[in-house]
DNA sequence: TCTGGGGTCCTAAATCCA
DNA sequence: TCTGTGGATTTAGGACCC
């Protein structure tokens, strides 16, 4: 364990929620709910307003209605969340050159390795500063944790959610954990959770007592040895910058279970190409194909084929794919279906032989331009299945919009050949509702807007501040949350 | 009243091989 | 050649994370 608290941990609060309220001024202050709208959703992100109402993520979205029925609901849109982190991360990556991203919303940093902090003050300056610039560049609230090692930052930056800061002063790590309860420790879920309370262990203390040798026997090598020596607040894992991914997959879950067979054939190998456009998206290859199969009654069973070599052929991954559902029995309905790929690779062994091929009969098997993300498989291989696009234009609820008129605004909702639009914008007060039909030609698509219209600029941030920010540093602690 | 989607890591059994 | 041992690889499943 490394003396100075100068790994900082951040967590930008309710990212999905915040993003949208930012984006859209009129659910400021309101319930918003982010999250797959279908009949079998689950909430991603619950805004603070909406948590109170105790929606939180992983809650099936039907429940989440009936705790808050007058909540905003949207669905994720990606798309904005990346911009956003993408600007936070790189906010980061001026700190250090050891940034360890987990998601959109979350990443640790190495200070020392980046030389803009080694001990207590100024660690806990440079995650002030941090939260400000990041309010001024995005518009949104990030926490941050600050200490010895990953795990205490990680919860030092969950203690002080929402909006705070928090640092674990060195040689105080013991007694703040011991009286938390088991289930803060990284890797304690609600299995290894109950599994410990049925041994009589709830709090960290009783970890730390039990001994390294009961942990082991209770939950096996590897998870007993790490929980042990994260109960003692030891933990030295190191942040690693560019982790290599290293697996891809898809996965579908059906509004309604899936019952007939070819059906079934027919999704494992549109999963397939999707998986393979992001596997080839990304630039890579693989060697084994997982198939996944959720049934009826939410048994999960995976099936998997390692190849030869690795590969990025979409025709190997659905026949493959294809050959592993005929070893699984459907009867009774299919909830889900998943395609992935693992044993990644950077390139492909067939390349050779697949260029040489290519090159010999130019007419050439589909190259297919199989890179598009998301939007389906472009080409279906012939079939009698023919899927009719609707030629309606759809308008999803929550996505920007902009009319020729009115400007600006959000679709609040559509149904029965009308769409109802909300007109403002992040930096506007909140707008006026209007209603259009849904083929009005003044009204399209539009692209997310910036959540701040005209940021401070930033650009020699952290090596010098705009005036407005560059007075004396803070008080210890001020204007963030204290320790409790 | 049900339980998403994208990942990571660990375990254990079976199998193969030197 | 027979037997045993130990490792690496493949496969399936489970827990966990955001």
């Amino acid at each position: 364990m490394r003396a100075a608290p100068t790994i900082l941990h951040l967590d930008m609060d309710a990212f999905y929620a915040s993003a949208e309220q930012a984006a859209k001024p009129s659910l400021r202050g309101k319930p918003v709910v982010v999250g797959g709208l279908g009949m079998r959703g689950v909430v991603a992100t619950a805004s603070y307003e909406a948590r109170r109402l105790g929606v939180h993520s992983a809650m099936p979205m039907a429940q989440a209605r009936r705790l808050a029925p007058n909540a905003a609901y949207l669905v994720p849109r990606f798309a904005l969340y990346r911009t956003v982190s993408d600007q936070v991360m790189e906010l980061l990556g001026r700190l250090s050159p050891l940034v360890e991203p987990l998601s959109l919303d979350e990443a640790f940093v190495d200070l020392e390795a980046g030389g803009v902090a080694d001990d207590t003050a100024s660690a806990r300056a440079v995650g002030g500063r941090l939260r400000e610039v990041i309010r001024a560049v995005t518009g949104l609230s990030g926490s941050v944790g600050l200490a010895g090692s990953k795990m205490l930052a990680k919860i030092a930056s969950e203690e002080a959610k929402p909006d705070g800061l928090l640092l674990i002063e060195p040689g105080t790590e013991r007694e703040l954990l011991a009286p938390m309860s088991v289930r803060i420790l990284p890797g304690v879920g609600p299995a290894t959770g109950d599994h410990l309370r049925r041994a009589g262990m709830t709090l960290v203390s009783h970890l730390a007592e039990a001994g390294e040798a009961e942990l082991v026997r209770l939950l096996g090598r590897a998870h007993g040895v790490a929980l042990h020596r994260m109960a003692q607040g030891y933990d030295d894992r190191p942040v690693v910058a560019e982790r290599d991914a290293k697996s891809v997959s898809v996965e579908d879950t059906f509004d309604v279970d899936l019952h007939d067979r070819v059906r079934v054939r027919h999704e494992v190998e549109r999963l397939a190409d999707r998986c393979v456009g992001r596997l080839r998206g990304a630039g890579r290859s693989g060697r084994t194909v997982v198939l996944k199969v959720r049934r009826y009654d939410f048994s999960t069973l995976t099936r998997s084929e390692t190849l030869r070599g690795p590969t990025d052929d979409p025709a190997v991954v659905r026949e493959a794919a294809a050959r592993l559902l005929e070893a699984v029995d459907t009867t009774g309905g299919v909830r889900l279906l998943g395609v992935g790929v693992t044993g990644l690779a950077d390139f492909t062994q067939e390349d050779l032989f697949a260029q040489a091929a290519e090159a010999e009969h130019a007419a050439g098997s589909a190259t297919g331009a199989g890179d598009d993300e998301g939007s389906g498989g472009a080409d279906e291989p012939a079939g009698p299945v023919v899927e009719e696009r609707p030629a309606e234009r759809r308008w999803s609820a929550g996505h920007d919009v902009r009319h020729d008129v009115h400007g600006h605004g959000w679709v609040q909702g559509s149904g029965i050949g009308r769409v109802t639009v909300r007109f403002e914008e992040p930096w506007t007060a909140p707008g006026r509702v209007r209603t259009f039909r849904v083929d009005d030609p003044e009204l399209r698509p539009a692209d997310p807007l910036p959540l701040v219209k005209d940021p401070v600029d930033y650009s020699s941030w952290p090596a010098s501040f705009p005036k407005s920010l560059s007075g004396p540093l803070p008080p210890e602690g001020e204007g963030e949350a204290s320790r409790p």
